[in-house]
DNA sequence: GTCTATAAAAGGATAGAC
DNA sequence: GTCTATCCTTTTATAGAC
């Protein structure tokens, strides 16, 4: 019994692994599940009898690599907010406490496709994904939205949205598309090696942009 | 043969309109060429006597709708910096010369697509799919960054290019994932109907985070 | 240039032995 | 739980009549 559920889990895992990877590199759909097999080492049936489709295989991938990032997200959020009682923190932290898991994650499990799989994950939408984003976003996007104000008491709730959208697509690009920054600096600039620099320039910029005391009026 | 003529066009034109939709909305992989023949009433056959295959009818709507905007990019540029010698030009102008045609070819065509369409493609990456980018992005890349550095002399190139990115990634974003933004914000966020406070907060957000005047140490 | 028909391959999923 | 073998569907691409 004990045997078994190793195995079990082991030929659970090396099929997520597999497909993380793969799903990554080429997406969801032009991933096939004989070549997530292959890569894994297991049998073809393997993914059905452990998942029961490949969309289920998809919705689990994603699942496992988003949960860590945003528990984390969430605790270091409310680990800054605690005993401020709504008094402003600084926007700089709020944002640090929102970028920093994903480059951990990207750093610490040398899974440097999670990150891509997850941008992927907003342009090849499928009935599976939709949900999934919504699920996960959703608990995450309040409790931010919530620390921006305080943050940014001065600016209307809409202004805020806006702004933290520019923002996410900084740092969703930037987690996402390195190898093209990478090929515009000569390799200069890069996150793979260390992503310190990367997020210390991503905070300033969007810290700057956010901050701007500049709004337009509502109606315009 | 005048008419043979326009029936090519045609036939070619109206495929090219019903896979630029649909692309942009499954993504290439997802969507079949029986589903391309269908929505432009085709028949299935005349995919490959008119592109040979459907990758390179997959390059051939890339291009179509990425070659005026990048055209009427360069041109507003060399437009803005004339008679100007080298001396700066504001940085809001040069970002405006580049986020707008973007904008307009979204709203001139009613093509809302194909902007997500361009932000797929950095995604769901293939063979043909990087030629394309460099081919398309080298051209604008270089006179661009030129024009930034005469904007921003008292930054190093590198800070330049992740400033850069990070803007890209903020527009890339806001023209490709406007669902998400009009969730958060119950639509009151939406560059559908007018996306001229969309391209004013874009342009004011990353001036903003590009003029930043503190910049990280080149070896940190 | 457009059509029908079909080839040839690849995909997801499952049945049933072990 | 794992394996082989196979079903069934969908796909791209092409051959050949019109």
């Amino acid at each position: 019994m004990a045997i078994t559920e190793a195995k079990h889990v082991d030929t659970r895992d090396r099929i997520m692994d597999a497909a993380e990877g793969l799903f990554a590199r080429g997406g969801f759909n032009a991933t096939s599940l004989r070549a997530i097999t292959n890569e894994a080492n297991v049998n073809l049936a393997s993914v059905n009898y452990h998942f029961g489709s490949k969309d289920r295989l998809i919705v689990e991938v994603i699942k496992r690599g988003i949960r860590p990032i945003n528990s984390e997200r969430l605790t270091r959020l409310a680990e800054l907010t605690k005993n401020k009682n709504g008094s402003p923190v600084p926007l700089e932290k709020v944002l640090d406490c929102f970028y920093r898991p994903a480059f951990e994650y990207f750093q610490d499990n040398s899974k440097i496709n999670f990150l891509r799989l997850l941008g992927r994950l907003l342009y090849e939408t499928g009935p599976f994904t939709k949900a999934i984003l919504e699920e996960e976003w959703m608990p995450l996007f309040e409790p931010y939205f919530n620390a921006l104000k305080t943050a940014l008491p001065h600016l209307e709730d809409d202004e805020i949205t806006w702004r933290f959208h520019f923002a996410l697509g900084s740092m969703i690009f930037t987690v996402s598309q390195y190898e093209s920054l990478e090929a515009m600096s000569c390799d200069n600039c890069t996150i793979r090696d260390d992503f310190e620099p990367a997020i210390q320039r991503l905070i300033a910029f969007t810290t700057a942009g956010m901050n701007n005391p500049h709004a337009l009026k509502s109606n315009s």
